[in-house]
DNA sequence: TTTATAAACAGAACACTGTTCACTATCTGA
DNA sequence: TCAGATAGTGAACAGTGTTCTGTTTATAAA
């Protein structure tokens, strides 16, 4: 059996894409795998593998998807807020929803990681930039005088406190929260990093002694 | 062949451990199998498994070994300091330097998943509560005057965020930050969240904290 | 219309993986 | 000396990702 045409190649990885989706939405990755896939789709393993390269790629190819989902989401909430550090705030709530919502979905785009020393693809590295620019522009429109650097820094900053306090808000396991909500996390975050970084005008980089 | 007897119990349980704990200093995760343990120690895959229960829970037990080590350089490094927000400081450089050393063993300590919706243990769960009291400690130090429940959210936020932090400068894959380094991101992280965290109620109880 | 070529698959085989279970040696206590 | 428990193995099993060979079909040229 072969040739059957049914599908064009653009459709066959829709269709992968699609149907790893919808899995990765109630059963945890490591539940998944190339087997399972070509079931789900009715193709032989053998097919996956030559539309994507490897399972790898096509789990690299989903997790792009996640992340361009994200962004979406994340630039829509935002989109008509003219407060920046409000717009901050929204943004921190929507990973915290989708981690919540997709946590299987949110576990495999942030860390999936790459087999050995392969080099991952411009692509994806594009769109983790993407989210952080989402920080950075905001921080950029609050009106505190710094750096270049120092918004870049403080973009990171705050991505990884997000990031981490959803971790403990919806990433399963021993890490957990059970006394805080992630809600009270982030605002208790970002309204104390904020205060302090909306009142300096100093770079940053000058007070390392300070301390 | 059987009965060799060559180490009790506990013996072959520790010289596992170790064999993994080596293997992780230089090597991922994902390259290390049940089969590769059993044979650098020198005994079949079953014995393994008779001796760890499964192979998920022989990486729980490095886990667990992970997060003793990492607790353990924490109190040492602040043992003698007597300001909170110093410590504070040390401890996040401590999590920065292991990160960086260890990788492999960082990585697997705080992503390890366990397989479903299997209960994982009351000593895994105490590690982690162990990690995070370190800081709730320094915290109620400050002198700042928080509730119980303040201190509790913020001892989180702020390993979330050096979590998170580490993540960008220790992590490999996407997420790896190349503008800034792990230090600069974690200072300003901390001097400002905690700048505004000791901000609030100051005027109260001023003499003690001025430095 | 016939023929050559390339594309689209599938199937079997390979080298792995973690786990189970029957089994055998060896040690220990009576 | 003789059970019984202990320590350990080896083979088998179901599953994994990947590779390679082969076959069917569509397409283009003659």
């Amino acid at each position: 059996m072969a040739r059957r045409n049914e599908h064009s190649k653009d459709e066959l990885q829709r269709l992968t894409l699609k149907a790893v989706k919808d899995f990765l939405t109630l059963y945890p990755p490591q539940e998944l795998s190339l087997r399972k896939v070509a079931k789900l789709i009715g193709y032989a393993p053998a097919t996956v593998i030559n539309s994507f390269g490897s399972y790898g790629e096509l789990l690299l190819a989903a997790n792009a998807e996640a992340l361009d989902e994200l962004h979406t989401l994340s630039a829509v909430a935002i989109r008509d807020e003219n407060n920046p550090q409000l717009a901050l705030r929204k943004l921190s709530r929507v990973y915290l929803a989708y981690a919540r919502k997709y946590p299987y979905r949110w576990h495999l785009a942030f860390e999936h990681r790459i087999p050995d020393q392969k080099v991952l693809p411009e692509w994806q590295k594009s769109r983790i930039d993407r989210l952080f620019a989402l920080f950075t522009e905001q921080l950029s429109r609050t009106g505190a005088q710094r750096t270049l650097q120092d918004i870049h820094i403080a973009s990171r900053v705050i991505w990884a406190g997000v990031h981490g306090i959803c971790l403990l808000a919806a990433g399963g396991g021993a890490l957990q929260e059970k006394h805080a909500t992630g809600e009270q996390m982030l605002d208790m975050f970002l309204k104390n990093f904020m205060g302090s970084y909306m009142k300096q005008e100093k770079t940053y980089s000058k007070l390392s002694t300070e301390i």
